[in-house]
DNA sequence: GCAGGTAGCGAAATCGTTTTCGGAAGCGCC
DNA sequence: GGCGCTTCCGAAAACGATTTCGCTACCTGC
């Protein structure tokens, strides 16, 4: 039983009311008075309890992200997240509270806002469903989409520029005077996937190069996933001279593949990551890559989720930040 | 404003205390009541306000997981051990919440415990100090440290075998015929890092192999921090032929440097981690590692804060855990 | 008919805050 | 002295649930 408002009240011999608002900063109390009950709460660590106070309050000033307990291929992204959330959350006075779902069991999610545990929340890319973002828009709960961009203007989101960020890892290679660009995809419909296809197509458009569908080669989120497709790429003759992979995992795979079957990277085969993870270092050469803006998605997401918190009224935002080559040695 | 149980008592002509013990099932409430109650709160997606809830009952029935915000090289552990912490809290009835401190500050960690947003709190090996245990003693606030053990018996703690793990590795490495097998260790001085080259070294003496410590080296946990270790081994004469990376993230930076120098692995020289993260699938050949119970870690740390919330009398617990050694080919 | 028991419900206190409202005291000023 | 103004403080009503206790019916058994 931690020390509460009453006891440093009774210890002063004061009102709680008072003790209140000398806590709170309420002018309506003497300097005298203020400094007592400061030193009291020092004194007794007191801590106000926050359930009463949401309770009170009607709002925690805490903001939850959700992801589902498969982690595996997030953390990397989530690492590079972070910081700028918990940084901006921080500015903002609220506070950024990770939340796992078992089995994505989306229903968790509405419980835990319908509960008022937080007073908004942000959905990771890969981890909502549609009924989730209906239910959470039909409570006029303050939410946020980051990484996925969802097409209804009634729901804020921040996404990388994939489509650009595509664009200029060709336009690189086609500089190089690469031809045959080989471009792994993620058999996931996404708007991500998409764009990055499209920026893949419009170049070579551009170069006057003629779509070949055999360069074109899905890749999975597992472990490995990168391997056999790029064996199946070394099959062809002449094989592609350079490789667009899906995102800097899948060209980890794609780098030790190569350099497993004798060939020199980036002499030989050029390659290419997407997302700017860490896992881009763990090759040698370091992989060239599109570096998202990691922390400041992390304080864009926040803070547009404080918008909305702070303005009820404010119209939902779709936010595409810009993202940069980084030449790095594979490329 | 989400409807509350009053909006049901109302909605129904019944009072609160009625309402409130048909969805608690308590038994002094008829069939029928219970029937329409729980109906109702259905059909009007009632769930409890957790603040009025939290403030009645005293507890929260949250469980805290501390990180701070620099997660990089931690969150390939945590996807390990998560799974398992989350599905042991949801067998205990309870929520995991991960919390990121900015700047590791402490005092944030305990204002959470203090202001009663959690019940108990799992500290995670790098990010805490030892005011903060202090404290959390003095308060008898129920924690469990994850993955370091404190030399105290007050503290519960659920750590790996460090010792043993490298005791297997070099037991394997020593029937494979190895005899100058080169060690990297941390600069931390802590017990895991401890334990770590007290197997080595116990397992050269037992192999009457004489301690050579141009063999010993350190590797701090920064991108590329195994490379120029890796280089200083290689440039002895003659070379080790094998490589105890202090874990698995180094053992890639590594392999990637042998095999840049045209060594192969584990022909030329084999390398061997520690931990079983995922990195460990990110080079060819795969790392021989000794693997970590990750999501039984998880369940363990979840299971003794539970422990200690249903018995305040519990005595802490400081548990070891098996590890083994998984052989994937780099060694 | 009556004592004793049970089933079902509600009144009310409680958790620890915040916030509104009003009151008391002190002061200046005509 | 009366009036208004400021300064400081406390009483009390919330917030939304849980839980104790007591009350009314009704039933049972003699």
């Amino acid at each position: 039983m931690p020390t509460s408002l009453t006891d440093i009240a009774r210890r002063l011999d004061l009102s709680p009311s008072t003790v209140s608002k000398a806590l709170n900063g309420y002018r309506d109390v003497s300097g005298d008075t203020r400094e007592m009950v400061l030193r009291a709460a020092l004194e007794l660590d007191y801590q106000p309890s926050s359930a009463a106070r949401d309770l009170r309050r009607g709002r925690t000033d805490r903001i939850g992200l959700f992801l589902n307990t498969a982690l595996e291929y997030v953390v990397d992204y989530l690492s590079g997240i972070i910081p700028g959330a918990v940084r901006c959350s921080q500015e903002c006075g609220k506070r950024l509270l990770i939340y796992t779902l078992t089995d994505n069991d989306p229903g968790q999610l509405l419980q835990v806002c319908r509960a008022g545990e937080i007073d908004g929340v942000i959905l990771f890319s890969t981890h909502y469903d549609s009924h989730t973002i209906e239910a959470l828009l039909e409570d006029d709960f303050p939410f946020v989409v980051m990484g996925r961009y969802i097409p209804d203007e009634r729901v804020s989101c921040v996404v990388p520029d994939y489509y650009d960020g595509t664009r200029q890892i060709m336009d690189h290679l086609l500089g190089q005077g690469h031809r045959r660009i080989a471009f792994m995809t993620r058999p996931e419909l996404t708007t991500a996937n998409e764009a990055r296809l499209r920026g893949y197509l419009d170049a070579l458009a551009a170069a006057e190069i003629a779509r070949d569908d055999r360069l074109i080669v899905e890749t999975r989120l597992v472990p490995d996933s990168g391997v056999a497709p790029t064996r199946r790429l070394l099959a062809l003759t002449p094989h592609p001279t350079a490789i667009v992979a899906a995102h800097d995992l899948v060209a980890v795979d794609v780098i030790n593949t190569l350099q497993a079957a004798g060939l020199r990277v980036p002499q030989d085969v050029a390659v290419t990551g997407f997302d700017g993870l860490r896992a881009g270092f763990r090759t040698l050469p370091h992989i060239s890559t599109v570096q998202q803006p990691l922390e400041r998605i992390g304080e864009r997401v926040v803070e547009l989720v404080n918008r909305r918190l702070n303005d009820p009224a404010a119209p939902a935002l779709q936010e595409t930040l810009p993202v940069q080559l980084v030449l790095r040695g594979s490329a």
